[in-house]
DNA sequence: CCACCTGCTCAAGCTCCCTTGAGGTCAAGC
DNA sequence: GCTTGACCTCAAGGGAGCTTGAGCAGGTGG
């Protein structure tokens, strides 16, 4: 912030290359605010060395099912500037964890359910905890939609 | 399609308020080939009861996180016309009950790497899991893409 | 008899997360 | 000096899963 930055900077290609992204990617990341690049004189981006963090996350929340929003979200509460200290890590890693659980009870629900349909062979509608949730509201939090578009299409690391 | 078919047939819109998804969505089902109807003489689409089951099944599906591809794979094996037998249940029921077991474990791992990542202040770009996860292609089936969309946008049940 | 409700068929639109393409710039290499 | 490669900025496209709208048909009730 007001010693010399050290130029241990990053063109857009080392970055995409080294998070595992596409290049239109890491610039559609940085238009959405996930992340921010310097320019260089000729007006290229130039990231520091912590956006690679900043893209792992940002894998990490897509993996959750979290929406890119809800990504932006998490990541502004870290320093764009440095790596995170721990607790600035902690607060959202706890968070995510908190999503983690309740996905992960959601689905551990579903398996309940699908087993007792097995069992029952699924012929009854009205008792099936398959066919009738009814308690698809029991969501916790106010950005908890869980699944969320999160397939690899492009970027393939290479090796 | 030759005998009297019972009249316990459904109009769309019954259908969808029961399966508690819209009009259109049902239409878009159909014409997915997720699910089936008749016509009756004024050229309305007429479901039979089975249809509540399979509507059932794709949510639950959805909830997992399969596409509407991968899930009309699934209702493929189920009969279209009547309730399915508990064996026609039980090889989805395996099948999907597999899916969400990878998908539980992925979402396990990710959690553990994000507590690691927590107690580690996730300094290390190279040790950590959650950065370098590396191992992204360690999913077996072969539809297995889990993260998909499942937001629920409307179809608001009235109850 | 006519409004109304339900249903029909296109066709277009929308959100999310990018990809693809067109056309231009800048620095380096032959 | 010219090509090549990485980068730039729009702008459009694409797929998944629907929604929304336009325009029309048919049965039902007041």
């Amino acid at each position: 912030m007001l010693g010399p930055v050290p130029d241990d900077l990053l063109s857009i290609g080392a970055v995409a290359s080294r998070a595992g992204v596409s290049v239109p990617a890491v610039r559609y990341y940085e238009e959405r605010g996930l992340i921010t690049s310097a320019r260089d004189a000729g007006g290229r981006r130039r990231f520091p060395r912590s956006v690679l963090r900043r893209l792992a996350v940002i894998a990490a929340g897509q993996r959750i099912g979290l929406s890119l929003a809800e990504i932006a979200g998490a990541l502004s509460s870290l320093p764009s500037d440095r790596a995170p200290s721990t607790s600035d890590w902690a607060r959202v890693g706890e968070r995510w964890q908190g999503l983690l659980d309740a996905r992960l009870r959601e689905l551990q629900a579903l398996q309940s359910s699908l087993t007792a349909c097995i069992g029952c062979g699924c012929l009854s509608l009205e008792r099936c905890g398959l066919v009738n949730p009814a308690d698809e509201a029991a969501a916790e939090g106010p950005g908890s939609r869980w699944l969320r578009g999160a397939r690899r299409t492009a970027a393939s690391p290479d090796g």
